[in-house]
DNA sequence: TGTTGCCCTGACGTCGGCGTCAAGGACTAC
DNA sequence: GTAGTCCTTGACGCCGACGTCAGGGCAACA
């Protein structure tokens, strides 16, 4: 299939691909004509860049999970290397949430004081 | 005082406050020599805009709270459209929170089938 | 007088993940 | 043959919040 038809089958764009070919994640034989030719199995690769990517993962952290599959493993997550980025992911989402739910704690304690009228669990915005 | 020791009383850099004075969130007089000039009113803009910028705020998010102080309030949170701005922002972080708990405990159930051999509440890191 | 240290403006660089445009080649349908 | 659609490479644009450099001025101290 060429570059046109694998976007559209992985919702994403050529520009996507190309950037990712860029990248060194996704490599693409050419036909006669100079056209990039992948198969299913590139297929593969994408959607688990993309939903790497729709996780929040940059496109680094996708690399291992893409050679794992390139190993010729069924899954791109069984590999060392992929679990280690995962659980370098948990420890940062940990920390992540655990910052912005004493944000969010802060910035009601200030509404509350401030503002006074809503109670802490109103969460829907002004009743207006 | 000069924009070199506000900055430091800050604790940001002379290129932050130029931008700032860019994006007319915080102006400056002028002395004689060209010099920018400032004083402690100055200095509690800078760190009602530097508090919300930890919170994550986006800078425009900052202004109503710096209009607010500039009109006279004591407090920059005790205006309407700052308290609008809280308001959404608790919104935004619910929503924002609520996301990555959904990815974390993805990742978590992939984590778990994939290399199996850590419980789900290990979240230290491997135990190597 | 020279040296240091602050200040000025203007402008380009950074990061990630692409979007978008330009100029052209390839292929299909009619 | 020509219109239309796909493909190619290359290169600049974008976003936010600044960092960093260039080239120069002002002030104080030895």
């Amino acid at each position: 299939m060429r570059i046109g038809e694998l976007a559209a089958r992985a919702g994403t764009t050529t520009r996507t691909l190309r950037y990712y070919e860029s990248r060194g994640l996704l490599s693409a034989r050419r036909a006669q004509n100079g056209y990039r030719s992948y198969d299913e199995g590139d297929l593969r690769l994408l959607r688990q860049i993309r939903t790497l990517q729709d996780f929040g993962f940059d496109l680094e952290e996708t690399r291992p999970f893409v050679e794992c599959l390139r190993a010729g493993h069924p899954q791109g997550d069984t590999c060392p290397a992929s679990l280690d980025v995962y659980r370098r992911k948990l420890a940062e989402l940990d920390a992540l949430i655990g910052d912005l739910r004493a944000v969010r704690a802060e910035i009601g304690v200030r509404l509350a004081s401030a503002g006074g009228e809503e109670p802490l669990c109103e969460l829907e915005g002004p009743k207006l």
